[in-house]
DNA sequence: ATGCACCCTGAAGTCACTATAGGGTCAAGC
DNA sequence: GCTTGACCCTATAGTGACTTCAGGGTGCAT
């Protein structure tokens, strides 16, 4: 298998495998005889792995360590757990900043009415002189 | 006024208010005999519109664009509504996709029972051989 | 032999800063 | 007059997770 193959099994671009390669989440393959990389199944397994874990939001060094829990069958769970609620209370955060953030843009938006800057509300919120804070 | 008051008076960190000058969003201003940069009114109440901009979210580009907008009073207001409108859709999106992950994260969490990772929901779903999709 | 899709490396670019190294300035206190 | 400390300066590199680019080699069909 080669590269642009693995790339579109896992959705993942050829630049981004290479990529982790470099960073060292995904073992360097073998090469063929025009210098190739040649993929096994093994290499698949675990660059979906990587991919569905990206796809949750899970930074690079997060995957990382689950990968290395993942690697010893034996490993408590609670390393796991540890991460991904940790990841959840992040994403908490993050839901709550953008839903701030957008109850206060859409009430801008609703209070524009005149049609030029000197208008404007939205230009008016961000501006200065009239600072509501 | 000197770099240090400017940011504090404003929210913004030193470096990155030589940052937003490098970048050309804040006019360079005088300096005195030693050197050091001496803002005036104006330098305050542009950097707070760029601390506003930036607190909602918008990208520098996005910010540019704002500036030049309100700095003709006579322009239409539409351009803001569009950039605006644009922003809450994007802000839309990644709050639909947060919600998204963080139901799968919590519905794996919810399911992890055994103590190893060989028990471990979280790792399973993860790996590929139980690819639920 | 020519075109095209694919592969290779190494380096630089993206975004919006943040940090670091290595220095100069200024007022206060000893 | 000398030191201490807070402040200021420039230039450069680092962050995360890629993406893009420059400049080439490979393999197969026409």
């Amino acid at each position: 298998m080669k590269i642009g193959e693995l790339g579109r099994a896992t959705g993942t671009s050829v630049e981004t495998i290479r990529f982790y390669e470099a960073e060292g989440l995904l073992s360097a393959p073998a090469r063929n005889a025009a210098n190739y990389r040649v993929y096994e199944l093994a290499h698949l397994e675990r660059l979906s792995f990587i991919k569905r874990s990206r796809d949750l939001g899970f930074t690079l060094d997060q995957v990382r360590e689950l990968l290395r829990l993942a690697d010893d069958p034996g490993n408590s769970c609670a390393g796991v757990d540890v991460i991904t609620a940790r990841h959840v209370a992040e994403i908490d955060r993050k839901l709550a900043d953008l839903n701030a953030l957008r109850g206060e843009l859409v009430r801008r938006l609703d209070s524009c009415q005149g049609p030029t800057i000197a208008d404007c509300r939205i230009i008016e919120a961000l501006s200065p002189k009239s600072a509501a804070e």
